[in-house]
RNA sequence: CGGGGCGUAGCGCAGCCCGGUAGCGCACUCGCUUGGGGUGCGAGAGGUCGGCCGUUCAAAUCGGCUCGCCCCGACCA
């Protein structure tokens, strides 16, 4: 490809929008363009990437044994009502209607749509196990759109599902993708771990996530550097703590904490740990009805692990006005000592505790020295808090440690869920009908992109694996002579023979703006082309990623060339 | 949706308080120049100042409404 005659627009400048790395270098790349919030034009070198990394998906897919179909993006309103997710989905569900009035969404997922599918066409336990996969844009209005391609309304999803006759053969299904999943992100370049997960709004059984590693990602990850144990803090289990050793009670006492609102303010008050304390969180759970989670000051509530234990989904910090209901108390000092008519949950943490700090349920006031059973009753105990760095392992019991990363792939053992509600059903040898045991996978293929970009950049740009560049090779005329012409020619013809994918800057532009295009775009190798090179019978390679060059007469180039990206095919990097 | 911020040339910004001529840098066009890390000089083109309503002799500037975008929180590939 002549640079020259691409239309790949780099900026100067970082665009005011702009603040996450990926997000700026995608936009000054010139990959991508903003059409609206949480919607992008692919240019043609984002497109590049975004193909490279579905063929990945799609080699790796099919290597599983699942098969590629194509859904619709548009689907009827019934399909969704059948499962309950046209009202449960909320607003995330992009409605319409047709000139009729008849109700549609455009798909955010299509396990109505494939369960559909299998349900009017599969008879017998001898179609299956059956994966099908698409790749195809998805909507989502998202309630905060943002940087980028990581989570736009409308975005590129590989969307799997698989179907089996018992739970055996979908665990090894689930398996497969997991393996599948591995292998295409091992494939992409990329440094990621699977972890754990919640199930979320997709619901079923058990999932985990594809993590790619990176400081700046939203998800907070727990590893075990002594097992394979790694999970999503939302989801990472907390082992209890051994319980408490008899101590001596003491008495209960009252003190004066003037406007100590967070354990922060209290403990420095009050000179003590924010161990010793305990956070009374009320949360609403149903109408006008209030839930008491009790959580050790230095821990931090895990509301997805509260929701799931009081089989909610939409728990919430119960308003002021609610609050004032149950209490005298301003938020920040309410305490669970003499709380009545309302349920009590603490956090297993606390049964360690004695002589602890709560809330005295009166504005400027705690209760130091306070004891459980003695002071108050926990209705349950359970898991309640979000796992952190230091945490014993549930495995090893070693102390776990944390890692940023970013959610790229994800795969759920849904079960029946789907089946069941959608009579999605085969019969098995004996004529008996069974709803099929489903499974779900997803790959977010921008993200997967920007994920990349977050991982391998320095900056001056883009520093990309080989697998997922939009080009291999760069070549930088950076003089302007005849013979720096000819040679830039040459080599260009000889890589294209080679089928290596390069780019040729030859744009009539100074060797600096060259390369600070080319460092930008990231393409793995530099071929800088120039007269005191050519002097010397030398042509110089660069890679973008280490800095280290090597020199070559112009007739080894593109041998070498050859050599190099093969080699970084294989090694994935 | 709650909190914060921003809409002025393709991009980055100034001007707004204190109303009166729309400006700077980059990019773009033409000419010369330069030629291994964003050359230099000269000449140009490019603007409904997000939109609507109002105040005023006069609005980018003041007031109201509205739309869009970005950042922080509740969601997720």
């Amino acid at each position: 490809m002549r640079l020259s005659q691409s239309f790949i627009p780099t900026m100067r400048q970082d665009p005011g929008e702009a603040e996450v790395i990926s997000h700026r270098l995608m936009l000054r790349s010139g990959m991508i363009r903003k059409v609206a919030a949480g919607i992008y034009s692919y240019l043609p070198l984002g497109l590049r990437v975004i193909r490279k990394i579905e063929t990945i998906v799609r080699e790796e897919m099919n290597r599983a044994g699942a098969q590629e179909l194509l859904l619709p993006i548009l689907s009827p309103a019934e399909l969704w009502k059948e499962t309950g997710r046209w009202d449960f989905y909320g607003k995330e569900l992009v409605r319409l209607q047709d000139r009729h009035d008849r109700d549609f969404c455009l798909g955010p997922t299509h396990e109505e749509v494939v369960t559909d599918l299998f349900r009017r066409e599969v008879r017998s336990y001898r179609q299956l196990p059956l994966t099908l996969y698409q790749i195809q844009t998805k909507f989502r209005d998202e309630i905060r759109p943002r940087f980028g391609l990581m989570r736009g309304r409308e975005f590129i999803m590989k969307d799997a599902y698989s179907f089996d006759q018992d739970e055996a053969a979908a665990q090894h299904n689930y398996q497969q993708m997991y393996d599948a999943y591995c292998r295409i992100f091992s494939r992409t370049g990329l440094k990621f771990r699977p972890v754990e997960a919640d199930t979320g709004l997709i619901g079923g059984i058990s999932s985990h996530e594809f993590m790619v590693l990176a400081n700046t990602g939203e998800e907070l990850i727990v590893f075990d550097p002594d097992s394979q144990y790694a999970a999503n803090v939302e989801r990472a289990e907390v082992v209890p703590p051994p319980s408490k050793k008899g101590g001596e009670l003491k008495p209960l006492k009252k003190v004066s904490t003037p406007n100590a609102k967070s354990v922060e303010d209290l403990c420095g008050l009050l000179k003590v740990d924010a161990s010793r304390v305990v956070k009374t969180l009320l949360y609403q759970t149903g109408d006008n009805e209030i839930t008491a989670v009790l959580i050790r000051g230095d821990h931090q509530a895990n509301e997805i692990k509260i929701q799931r234990f009081l089989g909610l989904h939409d728990l919430t910090l119960a308003s002021p006005e609610l609050v004032a209901k149950v209490t005298a108390a301003p938020v920040g000092f309410v305490g669970p000592v003499g709380l009545s008519n309302v349920r009590i949950l603490a956090d297993n943490a606390i049964g360690a505790l004695t002589n602890f700090i709560v809330g005295g349920n009166e504005p400027d006031v705690h209760l130091t020295n306070v004891n459980s059973p003695r002071d108050f009753a926990v209705q349950d105990w359970g898991d309640f808090r979000q796992a952190q760095a230091g945490d014993p392992s549930p495995k090893s019991g070693s102390p776990l440690q944390t890692l940023r990363g970013i959610e790229v792939g994800h795969v759920f053992m849904l079960g029946t869920k789907y089946s069941e509600k959608m009579g999605a059903t085969y019969l098995d040898a004996d004529g008996q009908s069974h709803p099929a045991i489903m499974g779900c996978y997803g790959i977010g293929i921008g993200r997967t992109a920007a994920a990349a970009i977050e991982q391998n950049h320095d900056e001056k740009g883009i520093c990309w694996p080989m697998p997922i560049a939009p080009f291999q090779a760069q070549i930088l005329p950076v003089t302007t002579s005849e013979a720096v012409r000819l040679a830039s020619e040459q080599l260009y013809h000889e890589l294209n023979q080679q089928n290596i994918e390069v780019l040729l800057d030859d744009r009539n532009e100074r060797g600096g703006v060259k390369f600070n295009d080319a460092d930008m775009i990231g393409t793995p190798y530099h071929i800088i082309i120039g007269d005191k090179g050519l002097a010397g019978n030398t042509i110089e390679i660069k890679d973008r990623k280490t800095g280290e060059k090597v020199l070559l007469p112009p007739n080894q180039v593109a041998d070498w060339i050859k050599d190099a990206v093969a080699q970084r095919l294989q090694t994935q990097s």
